[in-house]
DNA sequence: GTTAGCACTCTTTACCCTCGAGTGCTAATC
DNA sequence: GATTAGCACTCGAGGGTAAAGAGTGCTAAC
């Protein structure tokens, strides 16, 4: 069912009022505004109507209505107004990224510190890999009855060695088998491309037959590939959840911080998300505890090949119109900077 | 005044017992114990006593007493008892810290886990400079009117440069006079010495005649070094600050982590700390915020090499002897860790 | 189709009361 | 003289009740 324009407009008006004040909005207080001319009962009846279609929830019965997750994406895809940064905002922006010396990591930390400055929400901002190896092939070798050496080599001709406990025995001919396997399917891929879990998946279905070698092995695949591709995962603001109001319960607090705190995961779900703007809201998020949290990432590029990601997590309830314009506009931002100082001296080991 | 013997038993009941269940403890309770014998009224007057000279306090008139930081420090200095650790907790440990392969980054990280898990603290390490650089001497070149570039050199030939800015004009006499007094200062101490605040101090005072130029150049100067140093610090656990009553206040738990997120100033407080078993307590924590934390550090050495820091952060009301004893075993065994493994491969760019 | 009116629901807040733990002091006891 | 029993007093935690306030849903009127 197609939602009328006057839904909409008291949808908008709803989200736009709970965004801002956290409280669940009643009938009177919408009939108060000037653009919606209507007496709190019409409004009572199609807020009635957004409920039973989804887009609204009630706390308890007497209570105003709240905006579903499929409230906010509707808002996000359609309603939702970008905002022109104010002068101010841009220089703050500017200002921060290009005070800092030309050290690369500095400035994504930066970054990083005012995103969530500005927004007043947690910000994150994954490092790229300096530049973006390809693997070229990856070989088992036997140590001794339970122990093999997984190798993985890469065009550039970085060597990496991990030693795999096997838990079940292992003929050469199955190792080589499985090398040739892999090989086969990540020959050519990117580390970062290699770590999404698609081609794994695929993966997996080829080698059926040899399972279990690949069990022992595949973890150790991964977290090598990891150390290899060598991001950096910055992170800001987390004490902004304190002042939340959904966060005010300790428990609640308590495991999003600990979620946060799971640097591995949390980078891995950065890297796997699109590149552009993504924005996903509560339930979207494939973690149950990011549940009620909502997630917008954007990537920024270095020399114009695609890269890193930064972007900011709080409550569903966030503005998203503004969020995303800072966002984007930081972004762009960096992508110039990035552009511009055509061979930055960063420093090396 | 000496404290009776008596008087040190009800102190050493009263700390072990608040340690253990965070309320104030009262004269009937502590009567009950077997290894104190008399009778409420009797520990009541000692009790008085001890809070006069400053041992204990009252959080209100109908409250039992809580141990003052003044008390928690004789406990550490002379009441303390060490605990053996059980044999499960051994095992746990040397588990944890030889399941890893042999990166040393790694096994760090796990050590820092493991304090974590056993002691339901917030644990963190810093892993040492792979060698102990020596400075060996800093020059500042002329750039043009306002900018001179920051050099620095050390024995191992490593070479850090940086723009600084300079927001007082310059000649390049002076320069060469702040390059002379820096090398001299400085020439000949490692990195983690030249950043301790004390030989700073030391220096300040040598070159007031160019107090400009030298602010700002030494901010500079500092960042760049801890940049060489290029230490890194782990934290785990810090959401068990959440399971601790004290911090059940939200704001408590909010300064609490936002102290701990302020990594740079961490790593700095870390790397000043004496070596060994360092406890300190309360308000004698310079920090203001850190005035109701306990702070405990031990260093761990490389090759018999002094150098990285482990411990943990809580609240003043922890279990200190029991603390103290597992730091003490994991930073033996590190130390054996690292002693045995002769020529462990760490991962290399 | 819209609105006014009204009964009803539910949460929040304040307030009061009681209970229990613990103290400090004084007087009696060992 | 040190120790203990007794007692009045204080303070905080917990529980229960009542009132206030916000908002709904439904019905009937416009």
């Amino acid at each position: 069912m197609e939602l009328s324009e006057r839904k909409l407009k008291i949808l908008q008006a709803i989200i736009g009022d709970y965004v801002r004040t956290a409280e669940p909005v009643g009938s009177r207080t919408l009939s108060k505004k000037p653009e919606l001319g209507y007496s709190p009962a019409t409004i009572r009846n199609e807020m009635a109507d957004l409920e039973e279609l989804g887009y609204l929830t009630h706390p308890h019965t007497s209570a105003g209505r709240v905006p579903s997750d499929k409230a906010y994406r509707l808002y996000v895809n359609a309603l939702m107004e970008k905002k022109e940064l104010s002068k101010e905002e841009k220089n703050i922006i500017a200002e921060r990224l290009h005070s800092t010396t030309d050290e690369f990591e500095k400035t994504i930390e930066h970054a990083a510190s005012v995103l969530s400055e500005i927004t007043n929400l947690t910000s994150f901002a994954l490092t790229p890999k300096k530049n973006e190896d390809v693997l070229k092939f990856i070989n088992l070798l036997p140590v001794d009855e339970c122990t093999v050496v997984l190798m993985i080599v890469s065009e550039s001709g970085k060597v990496s060695n991990k030693a795999v406990h096997m838990s079940v025995p292992y003929t050469e001919e199955n190792l080589q088998l499985l090398s040739k396997t892999m090989t086969y399917n990540y020959k050519g891929k990117t580390i970062s491309q290699a770590l999404t879990n698609n081609i794994i998946a695929n993966f997996e279905t080829d080698i059926v037959a040899m399972s279990g070698l690949a069990e022992d092995v595949m973890p150790n695949f991964m977290r090598t590939l990891e150390d290899m591709l060598n991001v950096n995962l910055y992170m800001e603001g987390l004490t902004n959840i304190f002042d939340i109001p959904e966060y005010s319960d300790l428990s609640k607090a308590r495991s999003f911080i600990e979620m946060l705190s799971q640097k591995e995961e949390l980078t891995k779900k950065l890297i796997e998300r699109d590149d552009g703007i993504i924005v996903t809201i509560g339930e979207e998020n494939s973690d149950d505890i990011m549940q009620d949290c909502s997630l917008i990432t954007a990537s920024y590029h270095v020399d114009g090949k695609l890269v890193g990601k930064i972007g900011v997590i709080g409550p569903t309830r966030m503005k998203y119109g503004e969020v995303t314009s800072i966002i984007e506009y930081l972004t762009d931002n960096l992508n110039n900077t990035f552009k511009l100082e055509s061979g930055g001296n960063k420093e090396n080991e």
